[in-house]
DNA sequence: TAAAAGTCGTGATATTTTTCACAATTAATT
DNA sequence: AATTAATTGTGAAAAATATCACGACTTTTA
């Protein structure tokens, strides 16, 4: 639990750098200047400086960042060297989109659980992630702190209640329900349709031309 | 295209708002304060007062918000009295999960065509919308503005092109892949991997307790 | 070896967003 | 009718975020 100056935009950030950085890595590159690092993730370069900053000095003047090296301290930044067991509360298309996405398996974050209420999904797996009976939280969360939230909206209130019970503290929760959760759980909120209408707003209401 | 002096981060909560008017309204609710709305979708009331005077005054003082005004209102500025067609490219999990969402047919913002590069899903439909292959983008997607880019990474830069090339100006992207587009288009990216490290990062390095 | 080019780290500044706090007004109560 | 309670709209302040711009240092080139 590290000392938490890390403004929040630059948190939300880190995950992309850290996908670029290990692209450039496969890709056997050295070395990389802010500049081309901002081309290739969309950030100005320098916010790229200014996140890294905070960080204390990762870089070289007049050379740049060593992709190994700024690697393996984001690696060790974002605690990737311990695995964070996800489980995944609803195995519908989302829910299953999920379980398919193998790039969460370079980041060690795993989904080791998935639950569902349809009988004839339970005992099944998905890419060899097992599913449970969504009634069977407490025997089988144990240990595992956060949830992926991908059940009908209606469901979200009384399912996300269980979920707090059985100890989980994080929760993404895809529903568009705004749950309420006692203050020691992290809710993040993606909803799909208020997302799409954004975009449309933004069309419709600013100037097409520059960004 | 009217005035916009709106800052992009009130027209993000702008849809949020629409939503929960409409369940209210649906619930037969009249009136309704800041301070009731504020708990419901979790935004400072003084926020959303603030949000609103963007558009004049459409409160009372001592009253609130009349339900249905406000409604009717948001409904115009989101520009709902015009149905926005949109495509959906690729159709696997994470597309069929938008094909199925109902929700978005609340919204004048409809999913009317599908495109997906397997030969057997070519022809069908998924809850009424038709899936076409991803070649005959040029004869299907007249008059289409938008699109939701939900194909496999190595596809996206590639099909991206193609969709500029046919006219779309706005891109709902979730694949992890940054893409890179002329100036007058507009690419929104939701990176569900990034979502959910961003997510276990705030967990272990945010104090628990309060926000 | 000296000069030129490249790039970081960061103080300062600008911009954007949130929050406070209260006068003004309306509605509800007595 | 007068008092009390509720609630907006917003000026002002605070907080968060992004950007500019340049000194300092490194690498590359001549």
């Amino acid at each position: 639990m590290q000392q938490n100056k890390i403004p929040q935009a630059t948190a939300k950030r880190l995950p992309l750098y850290y996908r670029f950085l290990n692209n450039l890595n496969q890709q056997g590159k050295k070395r990389v200047s802010s500049k081309e690092l901002s081309e290739a993730v969309k950030v100005d370069s320098a916010t790229i400086r200014r996140d890294f900053s905070y960080f204390g000095a990762l870089g070289k003047k007049g050379y740049g960042y060593n992709v190994e090296y700024l690697l393996g301290f984001f690696r060790s930044t974002l605690d990737h060297h311990e695995v964070t067991e996800v489980a995944l509360i609803g195995a519908g298309n989302l829910g299953t989109a999920f379980l398919k996405y193998s790039f969460l398996k370079n980041n060690n974050i795993r989904i080791s659980k998935a639950f569902d209420a349809d009988e004839r999904k339970v005992g099944s797996d998905i890419d060899g992630v097992p599913i449970y009976h969504i009634d069977d939280l407490s025997e089988q969360l144990d240990g595992i702190r956060v949830a992926i939230l991908t059940v009908p909206s209606t469901e979200a209130e009384v399912i996300t209640e269980n979920l707090v019970k059985e100890g989980i503290n994080g929760i993404l929760n895809f529903t568009p329900a705004r749950i309420t959760v006692p203050n020691h759980v992290r809710v993040h909120h993606i909803d799909l349709a208020v997302e799409l209408q954004a975009l449309v707003y933004f069309l419709k209401h600013y100037p097409l031309d520059k960004e």
